[in-house]
RNA sequence: CGCGGGAUGGAGCAGUUCGGUAGCUCGUCGGGCUCAUAACCCGAAGGUCGUAGGUUCAAAUCCUUCUCCCGCAACCA
């Protein structure tokens, strides 16, 4: 029986059309579930879309829609890029979706009736030309950051959750089990900022807008924002308050909820308040990953500096855009993307050391012995250190990934192509091409290279799927064992570019 | 003194846990090769490892000072 692996994204918030820094974190979550299936685990993929709010109520009466006509589009709008960027999800959940906005209804009675809701009173600074609350951090000289006029001290009627009912509990969970918040300098932000001064409890209600999952025993309140986007993560796989299904018993709890570094505290804490007062289990690992950047920092569409993903695919193609997110961003600073960079890791990495690769070993094969190539066993003591490093990759690979080290796993793998190369020029084939007695030693060294490219394809696969694809077939082979085989028979297809140069005059 | 992370050849990074020849990718320069997408391979130059001090036979690595950069500091997702 296959171990279950339980991993999800964020959901994207349906204000706009995500940039390709929003999009990193479903390339980032595909390769990780790819890779685990790799594994042999039963990998549960869940992404989708956050889409209530008042921000999202506002949006629609600009374009003159529905909220719903508005979410509608944006989700779709989203999943298509979600697409474009060949992710594997296995399945993509809405906020609006019924089932989800039931049992929130049936969670947020829940507990409410053990006590851990309870009926309060908002008081916010208010500005009432803006309709929105503001906290003392965010005024600009003590006015509205958005239209700069006063604001004005105002309560509102709103349910709250006892977050500190729960704090010492999560203070000495997370000291306890110190893989829980990843990268880990992000546990102390948690710890020392929220924790130790103690939380206060949260507004799970509103009154002042109607773009939400209504409070089932009191209308005149929609569920606020986190209480409805987090349970997004049990809703959909069959919690059920009253009798949740067997298919959530097996799948709870998730193994990895991969977040953008900007939302780990609603995660790290509220999340967990929320589950224990459920009795539920928290989820094993959450990773709150860096950001991609532009070279004048966040992305941002006043600063005009915008990118999107699907614009990138169509003049670099998908695995080219995949490549460079998995492999530019670090574990726990954030990457810079300029055009240049990425036209610079596709031509030197992707044509250069992998295309380029592929493209002579198996012109050379078709040149020597028409593409069929079997294991002569001729062979050589510099065999041994390309040999060598080819069956180290899967411990390597599989160490990195479980650090969620994916630009080091990338690195490893172009190690091996790095080293078929090296190879190449060690053995000098077109040299032994010459020698009619040598004709073994050649087919040899072509076999040796063909299955070190192999393996190395196969480990591809998690990160850029397309291109793992594209080599396997030229080479012809559904072999997909991951050490090297000394007993497989290839019959090469012709040579075809993986990818194209880009040249400098065309950015 | 709010809490935390960081500063390593031209660029981007690894190495710091358990002190002992400073490593990788790119760039530059020189050479080799011609199977291949002017790709590939080899070699060289280039670093007071932010600053000042301390411990030690020995410090990028341990301790202390200072400087600069970044993240977080609660109900916006």
């Amino acid at each position: 029986m296959k171990e279950k692996y339980y991993i999800t994204t964020a959901i994207a918030y349906t204000s706009g059309k995500p940039h390709i820094g929003n999009t990193y974190e479903i390339v980032l979550a595909d390769a990780i579930a790819r890779y685990k299936r790799f594994q042999g685990y039963d990998v549960y993929f869940q992404t989708g879309t956050d889409e209530h709010g008042e921000k999202i109520e506002i949006k629609a009466k600009e374009a003159g829609v529905t909220p719903q006509e508005f979410v509608d589009n944006v989700a779709s709008e989203i999943k298509s890029i979600w697409d474009i960027m060949n992710t594997s999800y296995d399945k993509f959940v809405r906020t609006t979706d019924k089932q989800h906005e039931r049992i929130v209804q049936k969670i947020f009675k829940k507990m409410y009736d053990k006590g851990d809701i309870y009926l309060g009173e908002y008081k916010g600074l208010y500005c009432v030309p803006c309709e929105s609350f503001w906290t003392e951090s965010q005024l600009v000289d003590g006015k509205c950051p958005d239209c700069g006029r006063n604001v004005e001290l105002k309560t509102e009627e709103a349910y709250f959750f006892k977050l500190s009912k729960y704090q010492d509990k999560l203070i000495e969970y997370i000291e306890n089990h110190p893989e829980f918040i990843q990268p880990e300098s992000r546990k102390n932000e948690m710890i020392n900022n929220f924790l130790k001064p103690g939380l206060q409890d949260l507004c799970v209600s509103r009154t002042s807008f109607d773009w939400g999952i209504p409070v089932d025993f009191d209308k005149k309140h929609v569920v606020y924002v986190w209480l409805d986007a987090l349970t997004n993560y049990i809703t959909n796989i069959g919690y059920d308050p009253d009798s949740s299904s067997e298919e959530f018993n097996y799948k709870w709890p998730a193994d990895l909820h991969l977040i953008g570094k900007d939302i780990i505290r609603f995660h790290t804490i509220y999340w967990p308040c929320f589950l224990m007062s459920l009795d539920l289990p928290f989820p094993k690992q959450v990773f709150g990953h860096p950001w991609l950047i532009m070279s004048d920092g966040k992305m941002s569409k006043s600063k005009g500096n915008v990118v999107y993903a699907d614009d990138l695919v169509n003049t670099y193609g998908v695995d080219a855009v995949r490549y460079y997110l998995l492999h530019e961003i670090p574990f726990s600073s954030d990457g810079v993307f300029t055009e240049d960079l990425l036209v610079e890791r596709i031509n030197g990495d992707l044509v250069n050391i992998l295309g380029n690769l592929v493209n002579r070993t198996i012109a050379m094969g078709q040149k020597y012995f028409k593409g069929h190539i079997e294991n002569k066993n001729v062979t050589a003591d510099l065999d041994v250190s390309l040999l060598n490093l080819v069956n180290l990759l899967g411990d390597k690979v599989d160490n990195a990934m479980d650090k969620l080290e994916i630009g080091l796993a990338l690195d490893n793998i172009f190690e091996v192509f790095r080293r078929c190369n090296k190879y190449i020029d060690e053995t000098t084939p077109w040299i032994l091409a010459k020698d009619e007695n040598q004709k073994d030693r050649l087919e040899t060294v072509l076999y040796n290279l063909v299955e070190s490219i192999r393996v190395g394809a196969i480990y591809l696969e998690a990160f850029l799927p397309e291109t793992s694809e594209r080599i396997l077939k030229q080479l012809n082979t559904k072999d997909n064992s991951k050490t090297f085989k000394t007993d497989l028979v290839y019959d090469l297809e012709s040579p075809e570019i993986l990818f194209q140069r880009i040249e400098i005059e065309k950015k």
